[in-house]
DNA sequence: TGACATTATGTCGTTATCGACATATACTAT
DNA sequence: ATAGTATATGTCGATAACGACATAATGTCA
């Protein structure tokens, strides 16, 4: 099977987001938080929503004569869904984008994103502290591969510090 | 001018960082830490290393019949320096790459790379703290766009912790 | 009212990157 | 012996993604 796409998905929960969004309003979007996770040009956005239309994930609202708005239809709706249950890797941008895309906060997919990220975080964190072990066994090391050993250390810290929050929100 | 690339700056960065590695070894490196931060697969990182022998950037050694080792040229270790010394941006791979390819603890390098993410980051904090004032005025803002209000806090903690440690270590 | 920026949508050529395919040797457990 | 895995290097086709180019309407400031 090919590689999975995450762009389709990622236009597909920003316009569900707000419920209607046009393409030039996506390419905004991406300045914002949400471009912390993924980015697309314009270039690439009118082509894609274009292709997303032709298979029925949207339909687009022309009335407006300034500009053409998207909005997500049942069959976009359920493959978003879908996509949204498929479970996490321990890649942490995926879990941000979904956890994005949650809009109430009784969604029972909410809890079960943090409780599967904090199960891939932990393994992380896990491994990482294994990896400081076995790679700085003496000082010598540390010193000779200072900018490893600190980049070893801050991942360690941030994971930490992430496992705490997901925690928290559990 | 072309977009910067940053591949070969990370070949040259791996191959420093151990005097002497093979193409196999890269793609081996790309499982470890520095995986967190770039990633290539062996069909990219042979012809690479082709261009960059090619240029001048590094060296060969196919002395050992099981192996082709490549090592830094003076030229490739100039232009791996220039490039650890272009200013950093908003983007934190970036500051994590180049902090990974300091070897020495006393490389001056070190300090001024620190102090660089330091003040992009602290600017990246006062701005999500504001965007969070801005975006989520009231309480049924939060409600209606949960995931969107989580991962802004979570963000704003990230960034916290994150000048935390770079103080730290300044 | 002219200049310039912003909104808004689109196409096109280039390239960075991946997965698949290919090949050969060496190691390893049965 | 031999099947399977790891080491090791390479090519090739497909495509995701970007920057450049193009166009037009609207908004804005002097």
């Amino acid at each position: 099977m090919p590689k999975k796409r995450i762009l389709p998905y990622v236009l597909l929960g920003l316009i569900n987001n707000k419920e209607r969004l046009s393409g030039y309003q996506i390419s905004q979007e991406f300045k914002n938080e949400v471009g912390d996770f993924w980015h697309a040009s314009h270039s690439q956005i009118y082509p894609e929503l274009a292709r997303m239309k032709a298979d029925g994930w949207v339909s687009d609202d022309e009335s407006d004569n300034k500009s053409t708005y998207y909005i997500v239809t049942d069959q976009g709706s359920e493959i978003l869904r879908n996509w949204m249950r498929e479970p996490l890797d321990d890649n942490e941008e995926l879990f941000s984008l979904k956890l994005y895309f949650i809009k109430d906060k009784s969604d029972p997919l909410l809890k079960d994103l943090i409780t599967q990220e904090l199960v891939l975080r932990k393994l992380k964190y896990q491994y990482l502290q294994e990896r400081l072990k076995t790679v700085f066994t003496d000082d010598k090391k540390i010193k000779n591969n200072f900018g490893h050993y600190l980049i070893l250390t801050r991942a360690i810290e941030r994971e930490r510090n992430h496992i705490q929050w997901l925690e928290d929100k559990l």
